[in-house]
DNA sequence: TCGCCTCTGTACCAAACCGGACAGACGAAG
DNA sequence: CTTCGTCTGTCCGGTTTGGTACAGAGGCGA
């Protein structure tokens, strides 16, 4: 059981960084949890009670409009965890958090999750990186839903997503993408269907497979490979955050 | 002088909260700086050596992509600071930060920050809310910036603006507005010149007055309302925002 | 005063996208 | 084997915006 517990840590970036007493507390005080699609996580301004370590899931932040549109701001998966704004000494969030793709968790009470903080360097640390990371993705996405088209973002999204699951193959609507990406669903069709032409995937009803991951990259902006980077260095302790980005102001 | 530099703290929404030893602290280390239009403030990826604490000026964070295109992602003014990376243990940032309107701020060295971090209970917990709120802010630009129109997106920006430099005229171009905004500078002229024909604004070669504030805010999209409630309540410890519930400090 | 540079107004075409709608296709449930 | 709901393909008019270009107007320095 424990060792099975332990497997399962290990294919969370941060948790499967731990070691010693670090990693006995998160098995003592933790325990597995599973979301099923479009589940519920953390509503608006609710208490933040319990964070969750994604292991094979993936879950979604959004955000929503005064007329009701619903978009999306961050996705979380293996790479990170949920709970950012404790992070931050808060206790709630103004956004929303659901499962977008169903799986399992690593749950941890918000009072162990603080514990952690005092009590591990190594914890505090790598949690922090990941809010910085998570913080320069929040920036690069403020300028791509800007400035890049629905073809070039779907294909982002796909890649990010698959990242965080970890296989070819997982649930996707066009209807979903569209909402995640904040456009309507018959531009998100078009784009799909041309990215299925091309061969760099395939889908059905509501399922969709990666099979060109190269290609998709190539399609995507570059949002895509300017967040993996960043969600990568912060795993390397030694490496420095960054990107190379090194120009003037216009 | 003494004197003097106790005025300008004040007109910082962090340091002005400040007192006894911390304020002493902050006297005692630091020094008044002056931005010019445009001047640069922090490189992407260079170390951070020191924080700024805006008095009357606005700072301007933007991110490149790779094209060359320049995208503003967040507005620093007296109601926060610069130097948030440090805050989440990084010593740099893959963003740019100049100056948007010029002005004087409190300057800080990274040591000194990190030693009044550990001094002070009061301080972290007005920087972490102020983080708090300027990733909340992240998050609502990216649906901003895909979801609403040019014309909203500028009186938002002319509010926000006008908010951090408390006076009813600044300096402004539309090709900087347009730059900012990730949209074309005649697209800002169109909603420019429909401002000043409706009586909100006035503006004049490179400068602009705000004339009818309530109309502005009506004007703007509720980006402006939302993340200004944020940045309000989070700088009040007794606030209660969401549902009632209390914020509790780091 | 003159000339130049910046800032603003405007115009035009093309592309992207919205908003809405409709129909076919598939699969799950009965 | 139907039925029904979901998912996808498609269409169309209208709007916004991108990209580009040009000209006038104001301010500033020579």
């Amino acid at each position: 059981m424990r060792n099975n517990h332990e497997h399962l840590l290990k294919n969370n970036a941060i948790l499967g960084r731990l070691t010693g007493e670090d990693r006995a507390t998160v098995l003592k005080d933790g325990q597995v949890t599973s979301f099923k699609l479009r589940q519920g996580v953390y509503d608006p301004d609710q208490r933040i009670n319990e964070v969750y370590f994604p292991i094979n899931s993936v879950l979604s932040v959004v955000t929503h409009m005064e007329n009701g549109t619903v978009i999306e701001i961050g996705t979380i998966g293996r790479e990170g965890m949920t709970g950012i704004p404790l992070l931050m000494g808060a206790d709630s969030t103004p956004n929303t958090s659901f499962c977008q793709v169903d799986g399992e968790c690593w749950e941890m009470s918000a009072s162990t999750f603080r514990q952690l903080l005092e009590q591990s360097d190594t914890f505090r640390a790598f949690v922090n990186r990941y809010l910085q990371a998570y913080v320069n993705m929040l920036g690069q996405f403020i300028g791509c839903n800007r400035l890049h088209s629905v073809y070039e973002r779907a294909a982002r999204w796909i890649l990010m997503t698959q990242d965080r699951v970890d296989e070819d193959e997982f649930p996707l609507t066009h209807e979903f993408l569209a909402t995640m990406l904040g456009s309507r669903r018959s531009g998100v069709t078009l784009a799909a269907a041309a990215l299925q032409k091309a061969g760099f995937i395939s889908y059905h009803r509501g399922c969709i497979t990666v099979l060109d991951r190269d290609a998709l990259v190539g399609t995507a902006c570059e949002c895509y490979g300017v967040t993996k980077r960043e969600f990568d260095a912060m795993l390397r302790p030694e490496a420095k955050i960054g990107n190379g980005k090194r120009r003037e102001v216009a």
